[in-house]
DNA sequence: TGACAAAGTTAGGTATAACTAACTATACTA
DNA sequence: TAGTATAGTTAGTTATACCTAACTTTGTCA
């Protein structure tokens, strides 16, 4: 029934709107030179993005006026901040993120989550509260187990092997041919020297812009075109 | 030492990034028309984007020919799928998001998502699996607690008092005067006869175009325009 | 080989969201 | 009530990120 329906609205009038909203507070009106400090935009921005809003229907807007919200507004406004506080609420309780970076994140990340994600987020808040008045404070808990194992950078997503072209490869370096890209034009003329994928070959000399390449492979020096390099796909040695 | 320095690109830019470094893949090339497919644009808003990335010193791009990321753009791009995948697993393994939609919400978010909150939201899902090996299943707990409670809409934030500009009342409704904006000009004419916070009024009839709007308060009647009812904010009453 | 389809680019356009500089309205104050 | 400071607007510009339509290059296959 009361759904909030698809605003449609672009990250940047949200946070007009609750920027709005917010400085309303008490007074239900806000100022434009207020709008322009809350979100650090020009005053003539403000203006601007006023006439939108009112265009939609969103903000009751006349020049050199006051500006209030319509109730379509209030309710778009709400929800932004609904979103804002239960983001924020996750990241500072649950996940003990710093509150000024946490505020920000979630004045980014509000515009990004749809009703899903946020209402699960509002119940694991829930759940974590729980959870604390039975005696299990999971956030606290959460706290130390970071602290035991203070930076794990990795995540298992699918590991890159890190393959550039052979023109990003320095003089001096080693490499192992992992792919040839292209066969047809001057790419063709590349393969048909023993310039296959596992030939090892040393980066020689590198003319001042990248043009020509010399390399060392299977014993021969070969000199390559920076266009003709990059098709070719290597892993770097360890050396360096 | 090896920090992920800050890329400053666009959102869309990283998905440019991202969705090269995914079709790539085994073969390390991808191809313009499958950038445009995955990201769901134009082939040509695709060269557009190339060219910006070249400049950058992100990818190697020469018209006509098959894209590679350099070193600096497969960096960026690993980074932007490595939170896309932390962020993802939380919301599918943590909160019990449907895949699609995790997908979906992780892909805006990654670019919202400073180092701070992704470094917690890698620890915290690192909690979770510890604990679910210690017998304690976070996340299967977690499920069963949204079923307990179903749908939980509200959020402590600060509570609104629904005021509008009484321009926006319609007709036969009550309400109260909550506030009048502004001293000045017509204004001051409004506030001068009893207009005053705390007043109850009932609009009576509201001209076509909304204006002018007439009202009935303390027995008198009163014919307002619109910009001044604009001004009064009121709450509304609970008829109709 | 050469015709044709597919892939890619260019040109030209729209929409959004900023900005600065210059102008105008409003509010305050003496 | 006039004069000035402040607030707000307008005009004109920039940058990003898309789009469609028309053109060019490339690869394929008869
Ligand atoms: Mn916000
Ligand atoms: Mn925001
Ligand atoms: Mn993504
Ligand atoms: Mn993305």
């Amino acid at each position: 029934m009361t759904a909030i329906k698809d605003n449609n609205l672009s990250a940047s009038l949200e946070d007009y709107l609750e920027a709005i909203f917010n400085l309303a507070g008490a007074s239900n009106v806000a100022r434009s030179k207020d709008i322009a400090k809350s979100l650090g935009v020009a005053r003539s921005s403000v203006t601007g993005a006023l006439r939108v809003l009112k265009k939609k229907g969103l903000a009751n807007y006349r020049p050199y006026d006051y500006v209030t919200l319509t109730k379509a507004g209030q309710d778009i406004a709400a929800e932004v901040v609904r979103k804002h506080n239960i983001i924020t609420s996750f990241f500072v309780n649950v996940l003990g993120v710093e509150t000024d970076i946490a505020q920000q994140a979630a004045c980014r990340a509000e515009h990004t989550l749809g009703p899903e994600v946020i209402s699960k987020l509002l119940c694991f808040i829930g759940f974590v509260n729980k959870n604390s008045k039975n005696g299990y404070d999971l956030a606290d808990e959460f706290k130390r187990f970071c602290k035991s194992r203070p930076q794990n950078n990795s995540f298992s997503g699918k590991q890159m092997s890190s393959t550039v072209g052979l023109d990003e490869v320095k003089p001096g370096q080693k490499c192992k041919i992992v792919r040839i890209i292209g066969r047809s034009g001057v790419n063709k003329r590349i393969a048909d020297m023993g310039v296959v994928p596992g030939t090892i070959l040393e980066v020689q000399r590198v003319a001042p812009l990248g043009d020509p390449i010399d390399v060392k492979l299977k014993g021969y020096r070969l000199s390559l075109r920076k266009e003709e390099a990059s098709k070719i796909m290597v892993e770097l040695g360890q050396s360096e």
